[in-house]
DNA sequence: TTCGATGCTTGATAAAGATCAAGGATAACC
DNA sequence: GGTTATCCTTGATCTTTATCAAGCATCGAA
């Protein structure tokens, strides 16, 4: 791979402290490799042969069931997907599929285990990369379990505007059929929820979301660290 | 805690592959504890502080949240709970309380994690269980977001089928109210829904359920291993 | 036995969300 | 400029699910 993406990988909470000569092995090892937009990376039931690590661009995880098709979340630089599989040598659970032109780094299951194995470090960051995504899938559980699609979506948007830098303009980061379906609910809906949400100051002109009334939006939201805070 | 009760600790995956003496450390430490029916033991926002595990008994894991309450899991002996807390040292995202009268052994935060650092075979159980418990969430979550309250129901009565020996009775493992809130359904839908589906071989009797056209049943179910098998 | 719990079911109604069909806006392309 | 494709929105309608209220069965306590 080239040595200017190094440093970035290297970066990752995953890699950080691990031993100078083990990241190299598993660099050595692994293939970056580039792929055009919607292109599938992996089907959920195939065995796990790749862990997966997003350099650019972006990937959406989706999962199928019951003739029914709904994404699970996307992943952004620098992000991993799949570990769990990877570790516990076991089938995929979702599929993913690039959204963009996206470069990826791909380390084969075995040189990702064997590095578990000889180096302490990446054997505890792997725990906490694990716990923390663990807790990302209980939040979003959590979000769904007890939210109307209505909160949903606005405590999203509020949490976007946080991300954002908290100026009350939000970028939707991926397209509204997209949203949609990461919010659990059909494109019409997500348009419909939209105007709901107009006399609680949000104001849509395509992407671009404004919110002018926060606190009575906040009102309706209830928005909730323990499920809204990607942090905690 | 009883000498009796140490085998059956010692043969959870997580304890199974530990170093004698590590073993013993971790024991020595803990606390097990009896506790009645209807008590809480742990609240979401709570610092973590004992990892939990439940020896006898039965624990509902749950969560609240804009004014609504959701059922997230049952624990059983012996399984753990909220050890994705434990390990990044952070506050619980769920509450847990007892269903019955539960004996649950209580190891405190710094002795697993002492344990994790002393312990090689420890930390690569924690691992597998942690990645297990991971993949065990996103098939609830394919579950919720991809069927209908129906199919859910469906799919759940086939599974415990499966666990109960493939009798075609099976035991609704709690009682009806709990089944709905980890069903994502209002106890009154779980009602309507064991009648939708009598039409497919679904009998009725208390907790007692007769499945007569297991085919039929299957059918509409629709069941799918990457989301009801607990063990892949 | 009667009384009140409690848990479950049923019916009526309302709300939330999905589906179907059509209509605009936008952008790329010829 | 017009054409086509894509994405989003809107309206009408239907399905699914929740809520409210009442009724019934079971069970334990008085």
């Amino acid at each position: 791979m080239r040595t200017a993406d190094l440093p970035q990988v290297r970066s990752l909470g995953l890699f950080e402290s691990m031993d100078e000569s083990n990241f190299d092995a598993l660099v050595q090892a692994a293939y970056l490799q580039t792929f055009p937009a919607q292109l599938d990376l992996i089907a959920e039931g195939d065995p796990a042969d790749f862990l997966h690590i997003v350099i650019e661009g972006c990937v959406e995880l989706y999962a199928r069931a019951n003739g029914r098709e709904s994404t699970m979340g996307m992943v952004r630089p620098v992000g991993t997907f799949i570990l769990a599989a990877v570790l516990k040598d076991a089938v995929y659970l979702m599929s993913a599929r690039t959204c963009q032109k996206s470069k990826i780094l791909l380390i084969p299951v075995e040189d990702v285990r064997r590095a578990f194995q000889a180096d302490e470090a990446f054997a505890r960051a792997i725990v906490l990369e694990l716990a923390g995504c663990y807790r990302g899938v209980v939040k979003e559980h959590k979000d769904i379990k007890l939210r109307t699609a209505i909160e949903r979506l606005a405590n999203r948007l509020i949490r976007y505007n946080r991300d954002q830098g908290e100026t009350g303009t939000v970028a939707l980061p991926y397209d509204k059929r997209t949203m949609a379906s990461l919010l659990g609910m059909t494109p019409e809906n997500l348009s419909r929820a939209f105007n709901t949400l107009k006399p609680y100051g949000v104001e849509v002109d395509g992407a671009r979301i404004c919110l002018t009334d926060l606190k009575s939006l906040e009102i309706l939201a209830r928005p909730n660290p323990l499920i809204d805070d990607r942090s905690v």
